[in-house]
DNA sequence: GGGAAATACCTTGACAGGCGAGGTATAATG
DNA sequence: CATTATACCTCGCCTGTCAAGGTATTTCCC
């Protein structure tokens, strides 16, 4: 993966929870649609997803249960929660703001080249 | 602030170095400016604030050396090295991928209402 | 003169999220 | 029948953040 994991520490929980807005779905698969939409540049570890599931469930924002497949190995389905939907919402909001804050922050150094200036 | 810390987590550096991109500066006066510049949103905390500076000159990015202002308390000044302007671009670069593939991602959830879905 | 606030720096220890490394079980594929 | 893919899970380390505490100087008001 190509993007550096403190450049999306704090996303996962919304991350997860827009695939989910999409409808219920498993582990495994959100993490292969995350790959598939991100051309392979964007993967969430395993130990990741995992632990931000317990702490979805926790918060009550997803609720789990045992898929019924005939076949193959055992899928834990999860669902968005009325919570969820809500808290997903802010999430996005907060991001949105937060990306604004910072785009200003960093830009503010590379413009400037007029450098020279300042000091002490 | 209204702007959560773990939206911010690991931007600290790129920020800072992007406040010396227009010339030396010290902690005090770097945070102060960030405040300003995000009408108050943001802030970093001290002890963020100087863990960062540390860690960036141990990796080379900046380099420091206490001001010799004849009254009020001592200045710490910071500068940013060639290898910290590159480091910064780069870390400019990765924060605009990094935000496009997170907006990507997070867009994902918000246009399917189509909610009823429900898949399996 | 005395106290509070502002300027300016710093350290310690706890906490939380990410993830490497390891594990389990089933099914399909060669 | 061994390997790969699917699918789940946990333990323990690492790293960045930050609350809380500290120091020293200057200014401002009473």
């Amino acid at each position: 993966m190509s993007i550096t994991a403190d450049l999306i520490r704090g996303h996962t929980d919304a991350i997860i929870l827009a695939a989910l807005m999409q409808g219920d779905s498993y582990g495994y698969r959100i993490n292969r649609s995350m790959c598939d939409l991100t051309d392979g540049r964007f993967e969430l570890k395993e130990a990741t997803l995992y632990t931000a599931f317990r702490r979805l469930e926790e918060s009550g924002y997803i609720r789990s249960y045992w898929g019924d497949e005939a076949t193959g190995a055992r899928r834990r389905y999860y669902a968005i929660t009325p919570d969820g939907r809500s808290a997903y919402r802010g999430m996005v909001r907060e991001w949105r703001e937060a990306s604004e804050l910072l785009e200003k922050l960093m830009r503010f150094g590379s413009d400037g080249d007029v450098s020279g200036a300042e000091q002490i």
